[in-house]
DNA sequence: CAAAGCACTTTGATATTCAAAGTATCAATA
DNA sequence: TATTGATACTTTGAATATCAAAGTGCTTTG
């Protein structure tokens, strides 16, 4: 159970994280705004936790004018795709060891 | 998608308490030093989780003697395993989520 | 040209983590 | 029978993480 355990990452034992990269499994890019409405936080922990995703290397951040405003969006880089597949399967062995 | 994220159980947010949770869901007790074996932490790691889950109310905590050894055993109680349930089914309905 | 809004970022008080140090009891060795 | 070691935990606290309020730098509106 420890080698399961060991699999899970500790990057995304966090709620918000959690979401923005399941947004990101299936959307090629999300913007700011829309993750903020999205998962329902404050802009102030989206950022922190975009932040903490982007020094991983998990997502990248664009940021571009659309009139006039700024505008971040984020995608979801190779690593992150492989690093938060890894993080499902081992929970999903913790629960087929349930079952054992 | 708020909505699945709002279910995930803060507790649960935690390697160690997660593996807490699994063993309890499948051994009807499992005591300390097993505990700390399978899940391969610390001692003050397992305690200090033990006592979250304890005051959450979603484990008890027995103390007897085996041949003049302090024996500590957890069991999981009917709120935690409900919780945990829950928990496990906000994280299924998050994956189902990326595939709509 | 203030004042208000928008789209974020930074700050810092508060909460959490977890291993080292501590406690309590028993067993063995000298 | 002191003393050292082992076992079975618990407590402490330094390090780290969280997240909302306050801050920044724009633009727009009155």
């Amino acid at each position: 159970m420890k080698l399961i355990i060991d699999q899970i990452n500790k990057v995304f034992e966090n709620k918000t994280r959690l979401g923005i990269m399941s947004a990101l499994m299936v959307n090629e890019s999300v913007d700011f705004i829309s993750m903020r409405e999205l998962l329902g936080v404050t802009d102030g922990n989206l950022s922190s936790n975009i932040s903490v995703l982007e020094h991983n290397k998990y997502i990248k951040v664009k940021k571009r004018f659309i009139n006039k405003k700024t505008n971040t969006s984020f995608s979801i880089t190779k690593v992150g795709r492989n690093a938060f597949q890894a993080h499902l399967n081992a929970l999903e062995e913790l629960l087929k060891w349930r079952l054992k």
